[in-house]
DNA sequence: TATTTTAGGCGAAGAAAAGGGGAATTTCAA
DNA sequence: TTGAAATTCCCCTTTTCTTCGCCTAAAATA
């Protein structure tokens, strides 16, 4: 059973009153919301959108309409191009799966989020003690400023790209610190360092 | 029965404007959008579509056209929900980003293709020697057998759940290997170790 | 080749939903 | 008890769907 046009504004409207307020509006609240004359014209809209199984409400009492499941499955579906997969819970060795609270699903369009994001492959050990190995893609945003103990992608003296640990050190001069006990840090002055954004994730396929 | 060639053109209007609008058209719509000058061409498709199962509609309701799953199946191959960032190349300590050939965008789809594709998070440092960190995500395929070297999402006498790496041994007993040093691995007859899947990738959020 | 079927199309008339209104009535909770 | 809110009844207009002929071209069939 499809929504009509109407149908559609009234749940938009329902949806938009219950978010900001928290509470169901009044027949008065509504007709005055979709400019309606007649509460029993509300009336009816109600009673075609219970029967198609998109609100849920109590008989005869005040302000108590609901959203139906019905309704948010469908605007997840309409909406964003969302690719998730289910999250079932926690895995430890040698205990049961725990499950979690709250979030249920994880969003791989979390982290596309920002227009700016780009992949990059990584090649070599040098992060290796972050457990980012040789052939894992890190999610990179673009920014151009770090914090300390960020991951980022540097551009040191134009031309040497590397993927470090970003320190602020005294007297104007950074520290790029690889992640591997076997290479040394990096010490350079703040301006010949650019910093072209910032690892927000990191992917390993097997 | 396949679909004419009309008919393609006819559902892909009505998809788009299911998408765009999140209600179905009305006939007057459809002529709009196909340049039909009678409905009674419009309502001729519809009961050729309806039909062939391809949509989904109420008698004499308004604007009650649906998508029947029939055709989901058939345009999922013509549907990637592409999630994707640009790949821009390979990084390494001290080295340009090297551009990669052939690849150049990463997508997300490709990691949840599957549907039986779930995720968990991981608790503990039992595989910190393959990299898989408290707190990152890993996606697992549902899957029966695993390969020598998997890593696997085992159930092990009906109650523990454990990430562990797969390897068969002699005798009928299977090795579950956590990758921690000090760690030991577990043995365990065949029958008593149930794979609920492969990790087939790992998430790691900053 | 002649004939029938099918997809695609046009217009207009008729019928049923959907959308809307006014006012009286019932319910529920304070 | 009383007022605010929900429900009902009856009526109206607009929108939308359905049906009935009638047409052409292409494809299938005799």
């Amino acid at each position: 059973m499809a929504l009509t046009k109407r149908q559609k504004e009234f749940l938009e409207f329902l949806a938009g009153f219950l978010e900001k307020r928290g509470y169901s509006p009044s027949y008065e609240e509504i007709a005055e919301g979709l400019n309606l004359a007649s509460l029993a014209t509300v009336h009816k809209h109600i009673l075609a959108l219970e029967g198609k199984h998109y609100l849920k409400r109590g008989f005869n009492q005040s302000r108590s309409l609901e959203l139906a499941p019905k309704y948010y499955e469908e605007m997840r579906q309409h909406r964003p191009p969302a690719v998730e997969v289910p999250l079932l819970g926690r895995i430890a060795a040698g205990s049961p799966v725990e499950a979690i609270a709250g979030q249920d699903s994880l969003n791989f369009a979390d982290f596309a989020a920002d227009p700016g994001t780009y992949a990059l492959q990584v090649r070599g050990e040098s992060m290796i003690e972050d457990h980012i190995c040789d052939g894992d893609y890190v999610l990179v945003q673009k920014s151009g400023d770090a914090r300390d103990g960020d991951i980022v992608v540097a551009l040191v003296d134009g031309v040497e790209t590397t993927l470090k640990r970003f320190y602020n050190e005294d007297g104007d001069r950074v520290r790029l610190q690889p992640a591997n006990s076997t290479m040394q840090p990096i010490y350079v002055p703040k301006q010949s360092v650019r910093i072209q954004g910032k690892v927000l994730a990191v992917l390993r396929k097997y």
